[in-house]
DNA sequence: AGAGTATCTGAACGCCCGTTCAATACAATC
DNA sequence: GATTGTATTGAACGGGCGTTCAGATACTCT
């Protein structure tokens, strides 16, 4: 055997990505072999080889490439006016995107610690590149009077630890819509940092 | 080579799950092998399985343990009193606690996927218990007028991720002390769920 | 001092790991 | 329809994995 009829790189090549995203979430980097996933996507172990250079590379590359979407996304939906609609604006895009990318946002929490020292800060950086967009929110609701958070930077933490915890319990199908969990997520994060 | 001078159980044991815990929470369960383990303690991979049957027991002993430990000292530390101060003690609490015992932390919500499905319940009831106690005191004081959070279910998930996030980002020596970081918590969240 | 028990070693078991590579079958191009 | 380049297989590499166990040493008790 060799190569298979209507093989293609740009198709095998996003699969083999999808896989890999899927069972990392599901199991953990560690606990997945480059056996599992290839068998995921219909190919042997050694044609993972044709798509990235090792094991780590791949992890690296789907963290980095969640991190710039996010940051991408939230630049294009965020609106302009007062301090007040933009915190809005980011409390229910945080909690929308992570629901629509739940893999990659657990994948880029937990596994962090599998990647080596200059991974781990390209990846590092881009967080708190998204974090500043949040922080930056605040500070302009500090200073016109509007927000009264004692400390902008364990804020921007706190807000965010919260609206990540959606991940953990939210269930398609459950008893809240999106859209009545980002609504009550809003009412508890506006609270929190009103003067 | 066999029995090495000094040896004793009560020694070994507690060596063995204290290298464990903190090999774990670093790496992730499936990264550590029972060799490094063991050569952590200064013994050979053998001897563990004087102290588990088997690699997964001995995480979810470690995970049980902790929720247990949790538990306890809250229910100890706990006071009576209005909906207010229960509330505050809890936040303050659950902050020290967690910052005291963050490899079980991070293990207990890393790691509960590397567990059979029986494991995985009993750890997850135990964690409602405790999340039980926090949304018990959020509705005693929603009873009574103090508190108004949307969702009572959804404030205690807020809170406990928002409280959670502390461990991500504090480090000892830092700009803050604990009881800083406590205050801060504290006012974000007195405000969240104020009437 | 001796018996009995607790603790540990060291070697072995079968198995799976990440990675490489020559061989080969298909796709794309002209 | 021949040629060139692409995608894949299948086998192999050295090594580490979790776990078991017979044997050996150290403690404990009488």
């Amino acid at each position: 055997m060799a190569r298979k009829p209507g093989s293609r790189s740009d198709i095998t090549g996003p699969r083999i990505r999808a896989a890999a995203r899927r069972l990392f979430a599901r199991h953990g980097f560690a606990a997945v072999s480059m056996r599992q996933i290839a068998a995921e996507v219909g190919v042997q172990a050694g044609a993972l080889y044709l798509y990235t250079p090792d094991k780590e590379t791949m992890l690296v590359d789907l963290l980095k490439d969640h991190m710039d979407e996010l940051i991408v996304a939230w630049d294009a939906a965020a609106p302009g006016g007062g301090p007040l609609e933009r915190l809005q604006a980011f409390v229910r895009f945080h909690i929308a995107f992570n629901l629509d990318h739940a893999d990659a946002v657990f994948l880029s929490y937990m596994e962090l610690r599998n990647l080596g020292p200059e991974n781990f800060a390209v990846i590092e950086g881009l967080r708190r590149d998204y974090e500043n967009r949040l922080e930056a929110i605040l500070t302009a609701g500090q200073g016109t009077g509007l927000f009264a958070v004692p400390d902008t930077k364990l804020a921007t933490m706190a807000i965010i630890a919260m609206l990540n915890g959606v991940n953990t319990w939210y269930r398609e199908g459950g008893r809240l819509s999106r859209a009545a969990v980002g609504d009550i997520y809003w009412d508890m994060v506006r609270k929190a940092v009103a003067a």
